[in-house]
DNA sequence: TTAAATTTCCAGTAAATACTGGAAATTGAA
DNA sequence: TTCAATTTCCAGTATTTACTGGAAATTTAA
């Protein structure tokens, strides 16, 4: 399969965005090559495309899938495994939140909360540990956060969104209407 | 300087965690040992306590402040330059994300809209310039309420994020009230 | 059960990144 | 202006990560 120079430019970028999420080359480019195909493609295909080894490729689409990034599908008549992304664009930001949260906020809210368990006994603990619950603090509620609104339906989040700043006058409005924190109490 | 175990476990873990930051373990190691603290540090103090060479403490240092995460200050009758990290955790954050995105997201926006521009002259261009608007819109949707979101006080985005999923209601009670999209209509 | 197709694993190699120590440049007090 | 303190730069080295080709294992149609 060749590529049309609008389809490469893609791929090639995503291979340079590669590193700065965590990612690298060959990884960035399958996914921004399965992304724009429009159809499931198999290994081989990637292979040739973008001039990879068979392993490199194997080895990128494994780290794909652990990402939740792209699953494996099998087409009617082929025994080769053929793989492509979620169709809907919000399934992948959702998965690429969760994915990020699980790899880089996870680790430290754990050893946060083993961390504010232990009695500081030096001033220099005493300060340290105040900084760790202010970040646990942040941590917590962002997550939290996140967790509530991956209960909303897509569309709400859209509309959410796009009400931008203007939440804040609804917010006064929820003040008059006793609408409070997450205890439903008022604030 | 010597690390009480507590300020250990935390300096080595964001050293650990650096890697998924997209920074190194020197680097996330200093910022650690800078956020607990409590006053700045000179790149000595913090070469001696990690046990980094000089030059590692300082390609390190150039590196956060690139990031904006650590600033320069002077201690009175001292000419060593010191460095400490924002105060307030939620300036940490919002600089986190600012940085974040100007370095994942915004190369991509610029590639999107780019692309968008050209005339698709095959199938396959088409079907790929559909995938691009796609996600060309999910981005622009994001960012843009994220702008609008750091217009509003923290006060607010805490409030905002402790009525989480309840925020349904309160939009609910929007659309009967005529508050609107962000174009101030009605949907 | 066999054999061809396909995937996974692995050892070796290449490339990129991180780190060091020292030399050069810069700074600021005297 | 001098000189000591401090920072920045740079070349070389070490470490880590990425990639390849082939061999072994697995799968499935016949």
């Amino acid at each position: 399969m060749n590529l049309t120079p609008l389809a490469e430019r893609f791929v090639l970028h995503f291979g340079e965005m590669g590193s700065r999420w965590g990612v690298n080359r060959t990884v960035g480019q399958i996914y921004a090559l399965l992304y724009i195909s429009g159809k499931p493609l198999c290994a081989d295909e990637i292979g040739e495309t973008l001039a990879f080894s068979r392993s490199n490729v194997g080895i990128g689409i494994k780290e794909l899938q652990a990402w939740r990034l792209v699953k494996l599908v099998h087409l009617p008549g082929d025994r080769r495994d053929f793989f492509e992304p979620p169709k809907d664009v919000w399934d992948i930001f959702r998965v690429l939140m969760e994915e990020r949260r699980r790899r880089e906020i996870e680790p430290t809210l754990s050893m946060l909360r083993e961390a504010l368990l232990e009695r500081p006994d030096s001033e220099a603990d005493q300060i340290a540990q105040d900084r760790m619950r202010e970040m646990h603090g942040l941590i917590e509620l962002t997550t939290g956060w996140l967790d509530e609104v991956q209960r909303l339906s897509p569309e709400t989040v859209i509309r959410l969104m796009q009400l931008g700043a203007k939440v804040q006058k609804v917010l006064e409005f929820a003040d008059k209407l006793k609408f409070g924190g997450r205890d439903g109490g008022e604030a």
